[in-house]
DNA sequence: CTTAAACCCGTAGTCAGCTACGGAGTCAAG
DNA sequence: CTTGACTCCGTAGCTGACTACGGGTTTAAG
């Protein structure tokens, strides 16, 4: 299990987005949009990983125009984000593979049943998180209340599962 | 990425708990509790899995009494079923290992730190999923309605994230 | 008393998802 | 026309969370 470097990814993880980075970054500017510097720091991401999406078909590696510099717009960092915000939902990169091919709007019938199937995943996530969220609650009101010393017994709710609120 | 070896893996994810599993096994059941076997059986996962959680000590491993064959209660099969929904809820090993330790109800002050802390994380949880099952319910019921061949532009607003429902 | 299913424990291998490295090319600024 | 930040691409290494292997021990059942 190991503890991890810390600083520098955490702060990648906390602030998400980097604009800072972005303006300090002294870049190949004369075309329109973003180098993959820029796209990287916005989406609070480092650049390794950009391309290691490209290789896996995630995110379209965008055709170099005039220059030997690939540039990246407003739809490549919606692509970025989207895969961010479905990665912290729990959903692996191949099925958001499978979930950006949806947008494409081909096979609709298969579309269909992805989206039913993910659709119970979620629905059974938000009741757990309820319940986490409750028995959380419940344990930092004890604490607050001095509770004789925090013996806390409503972490007994937490670990029994299920919302019993 | 790759594609994974699937069957026995797909059967233990969806079954989630095999109490056939339990029943079939002709386990050393004279003392009272669980064997490891039964366990992970219950529990949905494999005894090599209990071990690992032992070893990184997610799960406490129970002296033996008579026998050199440990013995499990409902005390460990409600941790190791905690520990798998909050996984499932985004919560790594490490920090389900200090979730548990909450339990033990000492360091009052740090426990409520870290549990508000989690709590904020989960409640950003919640509104993701909220916003990633709308724009899924509504890209179902786009689908459903035709939608000349269903070009499905509510994907953008899965894209663009932040419930716009 | 044997047998075979389960156990014990240690170590090694796997897989997803990055992260780092290194050498070569590009290009805006000085 | 050099410099240095940044790009490109390929390959190698890392971390978390398992999963498998293998040799030895226990024990319920026949």
């Amino acid at each position: 299990m190991k503890t991890s470097k810390a600083s520098f990814e955490q702060a990648k993880r906390n602030g998400q987005t980097n604009k800072a980075g972005f303006a300090r970054m002294r870049a190949k500017n004369s075309e329109a949009g973003m180098t993959i510097g820029q796209l990287a720091a916005i989406g609070g991401v480092n650049v390794e990983t950009i391309r290691y999406y490209q290789r896996e078909k995630l995110l379209p590696t965008p055709k170099r125009l005039h220059s030997a510099i690939r540039r990246y717009g407003e739809e490549e960092l919606k692509h970025l984000l989207f895969i961010k915000r479905a990665q912290v939902l729990g959903f692996s990169l191949t099925e958001i593979t499978l979930l950006l091919q949806l947008a494409e709007g081909e096979h609709c019938a298969e579309t269909q049943a992805l989206a039913e199937k993910k659709l119970d995943v979620i629905k059974q996530k938000l009741a757990d998180l309820l319940a986490m969220e409750s028995a959380l609650k419940k344990l930092i009101s004890a604490c607050r209340r001095g509770k004789d010393g925090c013996g806390c017994p409503i972490i007994d709710s937490l670990i029994s599962g299920k919302n019993n609120a």
